[in-house]
DNA sequence: ATATAACTTAGAGTATACGCTAACTCAAAC
DNA sequence: GTTTGAGTTAGCGTATACTCTAAGTTATAT
């Protein structure tokens, strides 16, 4: 039994919006019609929607994807280009967490620097520098606000 | 000496239009002008451009970042609300690094089964489910395209 | 002194990814 | 058989974040 736009929508918690959106752009030529016109979604339409969904969630644009779909529709014969797609794309994904950690280290200091500066009741107390996250914050005793 | 705004443009690698933009969102009220009003800006707003830019990296909006500077411009009296921001972001950091982390895990099945359709020469020759990564990927020597 | 390069503002234009409405059709329940 | 809920397309509207142009001013180098 094939799934309708709305039980789609359930279950991949896209909108019926996007999912109607995704199909204009050509992301789901891979979708069935029943004879009045639904669409009629089977259970590897949602492996690959949830590819698709992947695939977004790692930045790639609909545009790309699309590209990808279309290479996927040609078969067999496209299966190096869509392995090199998924290898760049996978590299990506490794740039990316690498800088998202190197902005968490950034978080990780401001929140001790913080922790500091609101425990001394002033940030002009605090010292301490965020190019060297390593180096101790220090609490300027003379410059306290608040005392301990 | 302060830098002028294409200054900041390649030191920062934002364009001069994004900066005036920021500037023009409320994200750089601390930027000072000169007596024929053009921006100034001291090593400690590049500091906080650069705190911007990560905020901005992390995924926050500019009217939230723009809340944010408008908190940091009324000095200690924000401290805790300042730093429950930062700690706030930093969970949300964690959880995408965790999101990206499974898409990567994702992406690195699909390499693994790709490898293996191109070596068989096409996809149907290949077993493997996406949702249990860690099955081995075979391939069925009948449905071979290519032989090894 | 003047060319040119860089700055200024205001505001229009672009790209992406939706979200929503209107007007309509269709399917299932009662 | 008719209501109700869900589907359909076309197309307009929105949000975000730029990106660029136009028209003018200012600073710097020759």
């Amino acid at each position: 039994m094939p799934y309708s736009i709305g039980q789609v929508a359930k279950k991949t918690g896209l909108s019926t919006y996007t999912l109607r959106y995704y199909d204009r752009k050509g992301l789901m030529p891979f979708v069935k019609r029943s004879p009045s016109g639904r669409r009629e979604f089977t259970d590897k339409n949602l492996d690959f929607i949830d590819l698709i969904t992947c695939l977004k969630g790692t930045g790639m644009q609909l545009s790309e994807i699309r590209k990808f779909v279309e290479l996927a529709m040609q078969g067999d014969a496209t299966l190096t280009t869509r392995l090199n797609i998924f290898k760049q794309q996978q590299e990506a994904v490794k740039a990316q967490i690498k800088q998202s950690q190197k902005f968490l280290d950034k978080l990780d200091y401001k929140v001790r620097f913080y922790t500091a500066a609101c425990e001394a009741g002033t940030e002009t107390a605090v010292s301490g520098n965020c190019d060297l996250p390593d180096q101790p914050i220090v609490i300027n005793e003379q410059l306290r606000v608040k005392r301990a």
